[in-house]
DNA sequence: CCTACCGATCGGTAGG
DNA sequence: CCTACCGATCGGTAGG
């Protein structure tokens, strides 16, 4: 018989706890709960979208009262546009880390190419990978001024693809234009948002295999 | 000096009156009423989402007061479902209009791949494209029901390219798996609904070609 | 299809 | 961060 309470488990997953269990003095938290809010809302806005998401749902989610998200976060945009630039951020470090992996600029493009859709697809599917989902479905909430601001980290990042498929396009094996092309790719990767489900059908190895093979003449 | 009223314009364009032009009485509407309110919610629908869709908006875009959408609908999400069923169904008579045209079956298969390619683009991005958008784009707006029955129509659109596909597969010129393949290839194609201007950058033609030249190992 | 309206919900805030 | 609360908005309805 196992004591239904006072379990000294010393919180080994303090996110997504369910039951919402109350908080103890000693579990004061250092200051991370800003970081919780946000995972609780990207969470949130990929399940359900921006509009439909009450902030009171995130504050439930967080452990807060329906209050409490504004001590933290100005207003419910301001969490959404937080919730996208840590995307973005996310993105782009993951991006430049791999393009920095020692060995990659002595590559063909098609290795090259491999290792950024692997890259992208980790980001967009991965654990944790709600923030990007978030900041390619939901930018239209967005007012102009953040919209902008947005765009200058997307085109950032999607200005990363350019020389790798540059150079195929120039050794004659990508045929399309190449920034068609970029826009063709990229939303192929990003409807995978839509379709992927990493307990059944494809692993991400198999996905970034089959977008190779769709997208170049020879692996 | 142009008089700035009592223009006797004859009501060229009906829809998309701005100004809201009281009703006359020989405007009485042959009773289509009903589609231009599914117009309007499916141009709202695409343009800010459904949650962030007034049932109050679409009754103004339609030249109607605040109550009357629920005279035609029952609910908002009636009128979300309506817009979603008319866009596959006229997405599906569309594509199998473009499998039964005379010399279809004679084509190879990259022609036909062509050709359905073309028609998947004009349904979601030429003229009066709010049905097929919304539908691909606010599915997570649906209750299980709905959803389960859109997923119908949805999977037996997507049979639609099975064919073509399996074909150039076993012509070893589309070396992805097959279904893989078709994910990729529609989710191109369904992302451009992000980024595509009619009125700017490349025309459907040339995003159809550039399609095909990224799909297919040859023309 | 309009008028007038209701109940519920939501983002946000004051004051601790 | 919580408590208690407000004003606005929203989906929907009765009754014509």
């Amino acid at each position: 018989m196992q004591p239904a309470a006072a379990l000294p488990e010393p919180e080994t997953a303090p996110k997504r706890a369910r039951g919402r269990p109350r908080k103890t003095v000693d579990e004061r938290d250092d200051g991370n709960r800003r970081q919780t809010l946000l995972a609780a809302a990207a969470h949130l806005f990929r399940l359900k979208g921006f509009a439909a998401t009450t902030t009171r749902d995130i504050a439930a989610a967080a452990d807060m009262q329906s209050g409490s998200p504004f001590y933290h976060f100005k207003s419910k945009g301001a969490l959404l546009f937080a919730v996208m630039e840590e995307g973005m951020h996310s993105a782009l470090a993951r991006q430049r880390a791999t393009a920095q992996t020692p060995g990659y600029a002595d590559m063909p493009p098609s290795q090259q190419l491999r290792v950024l859709v692997g890259a992208h697809f980790a980001v967009l599917l991965g654990p944790g990978s709600d923030f990007v989902p978030v900041m390619l479905y939901e930018a239209r909430s967005l007012p102009p001024r953040q919209h902008k601001a947005l765009g200058l980290l997307i085109a950032e990042y999607e200005s990363l693809w350019l020389p790798v498929l540059t150079a195929r396009h120039a050794r004659g094996e990508l045929r399309a234009p190449v920034r068609l092309a970029r826009l063709l790719i990229l939303g192929a990767m990003n409807w995978s948002v839509q379709w992927f489900d990493p307990k059944k059908g494809a692993s991400l190895q198999e996905l970034t295999d089959a977008a190779m093979a769709l997208f170049l003449k020879e692996s």
